[in-house]
Parts: structure tokens; C-alpha cells; sequence
RNA sequence: GCCGGGUUGGCUGAGCGGUUUAGGCGGCCGCCUGCAGAGCGGCUCUACGGGGGUUCGAAUCCCUCGCCCGGCUCCA
């Protein structure tokens, strides 16, 4: 493993950290995932993004990364929903699960390690249920078993909320659940009328129902990840109560620390406010895609740290298109230099100052990267290598100097996910038909019939074959 | 109301007591090019929510006011 010194802000200390593993080289970690009941919006998905660039670092890091993300698929909303729209809940629930994913891999974020569905979770969870009952801290109650926070004295620790003092809000106020203390969470909901006969409930000690929400991630990830786990993440508005909860029925079953560090990503906003679908400015992922590719959006979500908010605007949304652009062009200008003739096999000035320039800023990105994750801050040593890299590209290149400067690019780059689904090209036979097409273009070029050859060019966009004329020769590339 | 976070130029985003003060995007001007695209060079923008204070010196420390965001029972 890598030598390092990552530090980690910890919700639950209000302060980053030194990050240990529990069991070194592996890492435990825990994202509560979505609640599949419509297409994700571009606030879940940065969360989620999030995510997966914090596991990529870790993994960069040399850690064995087992990465855990449920997928709560029994909920009031995927019940109600999934009845609104005639289909039984499994139906429903595995159609938004799979639209889930293709965001998922748009955005290049890897799949979990286990991505569980709560419903096959149940019996675990009756499990542990039951064994809260047995120790005196849950009750049953007419609609459902409760857990009584009064028997965890250090509940509203992680996210600093004193409950003698939570005021009584109308929602609290208008509960219309029965329970004894209107602060206890529900462990298991017992079945409505509507449910039984749709068939949606599960038998338990209590009679038909389904598990409360909290109880999910608690179950999922102890029997995934162990009694504690290393990282335990999710959107800012889950620490409470569903990260208090989480800790409070954990802990009082196993006896044992259930979090090592818990992190929270900010919310994204949009023209400096919340989106919502009644303020009308909701921006869905597929309108994105109609106007950006999804590594723009990528980059956006991950040019802010993941404890700032994110304001989302189109403006900002085209400021970051433009500058993947440009990460991009110098990608182009690397193969094509590659491809090139070899005018330079000397290792002067210019090979060595690209070099050290590249080695250093490298540097200063894992050290950014190490701080929390401080991708804004990383992002600036990446535009210095690539600045860096263009530079040396504007003469003949050196092709093993410019070898050990584009891994290094390219490294990084990876870790960030950018550039994955790069098309490299086709196969063999469009390969020789497109080097043929220019060639012919290339000689109408030569007796000036200028014409011709840009309407070859426009002829290739239309095909989806972009090309550009340099000094070595006409390059092109699919676009998609 | 209570608790927590934030407030930097056209946008994004560094800086966390004192060297040009980032970087990227945008805009402008050159170079290159038949044109286009990309790239390079130069320039522009020179800001720190308002008001006090501490200090030789503050965007950076203190006070105060304003504004924004989040949480306060199941929403990433």
C-alpha cells in the first residue's frame, strides 16, 4: 500500500481526521443509495458521483474498497406509486432500479461491490428486530414496533440535534402514528388493508407488514460490511434522523461502534436555491443529456467540494462542458502526436522542464486529493499539466518524454472517472476507408479545389466522422 | 424558534495576517491555418455581503447586521 496521510472530515467529530481502516488494506463503505420510485435527479446522482470518486481515491490509495449501496425498493412511495401506475411493486421498483444503473453508468460511476435490495433483507431485519425487543428497547404498537430513543442516551450525538429541545413541529405534532414518544422511529410498519390485498407485506412476530426505512441500511450493512464499518456517507439531509437512527438501533445490538467515520455531501441547488418540482426549476439528467455529455456533468459535479453546495445553472453547466473540452482536446493532440513522425529523440530543456512540471504537479493533486478529497483544489494541478502538456505539444515531442507525461494525465484523470467511454476509434475496415477518404480529400486540397474538400469535410460530420487539418496531416475521430 | 453550514471578479474556484496574488471558463487581440477546428502567446476582468474594531498591515482575527442553504420523522 501507498504511503499517506488522508484526512477525512467526520460528521459525527465536526473535525477531518487522520483515516485508519479498521483492517487495513481493506476499507468498509456505505452509501445509503436511492429509493427507486422515478428517474434519479441531478441532486441524487451527484451524491452518488460523490460517492464514487471518494472510493476511486481510496482504491488509487491501494485500498481494497468494499463498497456497499442498497437500493430501498419497499417504501411508501414505491408502494403508493407503483399501485397509481397499475404495476406490482416488483415491476415497479426493478424498471426504476434499472433506470438507476444507466444513470449510473453514464456517469461512470462503478457499481457497488453489493448493491442490496431491501426486500431480500426481511428476515435479517425481523432478526433485528427482535433482538431490540428482547433487550427492552423497542415496544409494539398498534401500527408498528417503535424503538424508544430513551434507552439510547447518546442519541442526537452525530448530527447535534437535542431532542428535549426539537421544537414541536405541525409534522410531529400531526403524527398520526401510535406511538408512545412522538421522537421513536418505526422499526416495522404493520400492513394496510390496501397492502394485504396487493400482496405487498412480509409474515413477522407482529403480524404481515414491512420494515421501517432505518432499519434497512443498519441490517444491510452489518451483514455486508460487519458490526462497523470505515466510511458511512449519504446526502446531508439523511444525518438526521435516518444516520441518528441507524447508530442508535446498531449500536445498542451489537454493543459495538457502528461508524468509524460518517460523511455528508451537500445538496445541489439550483440559480442559488432548492430544486424542487413546485418551484418549476427542476432540471432532470436526460436534460442534461440533451444539451451536454455526461462527463460534463461529472466534472461540474466534482469542480465543488463535496461539502459545499453545488449551484447548478446552465451557465455553470456550459462552463464545465467547455473545460472537459478542453481536458479532452489535449487527449486528441497526445495520440495524434503518437501516431506522428519521430522528429525528437533528444531529452533537453523542454523534455526536462515538462517532466518536472508534471512530476510536481502530480504531487500537489495527491496532496489536494489526500485533504478530504479536495477535488477543486486537485483540479487545479490537473489544468497545470495540462497546460503543461499543450505547451510541449506546440513542437516536435520527444514521444517517451511525452509517454511518461500522458500516463500521468491520463492516471489522473482516471481517478477522477473523466473520460472513460472515450471512442477510440473504430475497427479495422473504417479505419482504412476514412484514412482513404482523406487521402483523396488531401489531394484535392493540394490543386487548391478547396470546395470539394470542405465538402468532404461536411459530407464526414454528417457521418459522424469529425476531421482536422494540422501541420502533420489530417487527423479525425467519431463523434458521437 | 432551535441547531448546523455558507457568503470571493461575468461564471466556477483557490487563498486562511504581509512576495505578480491562483487555476479553469468566458471576452478581446495576435500566431498558426486555404477555411474550419484544436493549440500557443498576450491582454482583459483585479473581487473579497454591509458596518465597526484589533493590527504597522486583513479577503484572511474579533464584534455586529444582512442574505443564502440545510436539518428539526422516513427527502441524496
Amino acid at each position: 500500500m501507498v504511503e499517506h496521510h488522508i484526512q477525512i472530515y467526520d460528521t459525527m467529530t465536526r473535525r477531518k481526521r487522520r483515516f485508519k481502516p479498521l483492517n487495513p488494506p481493506t476499507v468498509t463503505m456505505y452509501v445509503c443509495g436511492p429509493t427507486v420510485y422515478g428517474d434519479p435527479h441531478i441532486g441524487n446522482l451527484r451524491t452518488f458521483t460523490l460517492g464514487d470518486l471518494i472510493r476511486r481515491w481510496l482504491e488509487h490509495r491501494g485500498y481494497l474498497v468494499k463498497y456497499v449501496m442498497n437500493i430501498t425498493d419497499i417504501e411508501d412511495k414505491t408502494i403508493r406509486d407503483s399501485g397509481n401506475a397499475g404495476k406490482t411493486l416488483k415491476e415497479f421498483t426493478d424498471y426504476y432500479t434499472g433506470v438507476f444503473f444507466r444513470g449510473l453508468d453514464l456517469l461512470s460511476v462503478k457499481r457497488a461491490t453489493a448493491h442490496p435490495r431491501a426486500t431480500v433483507y426481511v428476515p435479517q431485519m425481523i432478526e433485528f428486530i427482535q433482538t431490540l425487543m428482547e433487550m427492552g428497547v423497542a415496544y409494539n404498537a398498534e401500527d408498528g414496533v417503535y424503538f424508544d430513543i430513551d434507552k439510547f442516551p447518546r442519541y442526537g450525538e452525530l448530527s447535534g440535534v437535542d431532542i428535549g429541545k426539537v421544537e414541536r413541529t405541525e409534522r410531529v405534532a400531526s403524527d398520526e402514528y401510535d406511538k408512545e414518544d412522538a421522537q421513536d422511529f418505526s422499526l416495522w410498519k404493520k400492513a394496510t388493508p390496501e397492502e394485504i390485498e396487493r400482496g405487498i407485506y412480509f409474515e413477522s412476530p407482529w403480524g404481515r407488514g414491512r420494515p421501517g426505512w432505518h432499519i434497512e441500511c443498519s441490517v444491510m450493512s452489518k451483514e455486508l460490511l460487519g458490526d462497523t464499518v470505515d466510511i458511512h456517507a449519504g446526502g446531508e439531509d439523511l444525518a438526521f434522523p435516518h444516520h441518528e437512527n441507524e447508530v442508535a438501533q446498531s449500536e445498542t445490538v451489537t454493543g459495538k461502534k457502528f461508524v468509524r467515520f460518517w460523511l455528508h455531501m451537500r445538496h445541489l441547488m439550483i440559480d442559488g436555491g432548492k430544486m424542487s418540482k413546485s418551484l418549476g426549476n427542476y432540471v432532470s439528467f436526460d436534460d442534461i443529456l440533451d444539451k451536454h455529455t455526461p462527463d460534463a456533468l461529472r466534472y461540474l459535479y466534482i469542480a465543488t467540494h463535496y461539502r459545499r453546495p453545488l449551484n447548478f445553472t446552465w451557465g455553470n453547466m456550459e462552463n464545465a462542458q467547455n473545460t472537459l473540452n478542453r481536458l479532452e482536446n489535449t487527449l486528441d493532440l497526445i495520440e495524434n502526436t503518437m501516431k506522428g513522425p519521430d522528429d525528437n529523440m533528444d531529452y533537453g530543456e523542454r523534455e526536462k522542464k515538462l517532466l518536472e512540471t508534471v512530476r510536481a504537479e502530480k504531487r500537489g493533486f495527491v496532496e489536494d486529493m489526500d485533504d478530504d478529497f479536495d477535488a477543486p483544489d486537485a483540479l487545479g494541478h490537473l489544468h497545470a499539466i495540462n497546460g503543461a502538456v499543450n505547451e510541449y505539444l506546440t513542437e516536435p515531442a520527444n514521444k517517451g518524454v511525452l509517454r511518461e507525461a500522458a500516463d500521468i494525465y491520463g492516471e489522473l484523470l482516471g481517478v477522477l472517472g473523466l473520460f472513460e467511454k472515450r471512442s477510440a476509434g473504430g475497427d479495422e475496415a473504417t479505419e482504412r476507408l476514412i484514412a482513404m477518404i482523406t487521402d483523396l480529400r488531401e489531394e484535392q486540397r493540394k490543386e487548391k479545389n478547396y470546395a470539394f474538400a470542405d465538402l468532404i469535410r461536411d459530407r464526414l460530420a454528417e457521418a459522424g466522422v469529425e476531421i482536422q487539418d494540422t501541420a502533420d496531416g489530417t487527423t479525425w475521430k467519431l463523434k458521437s
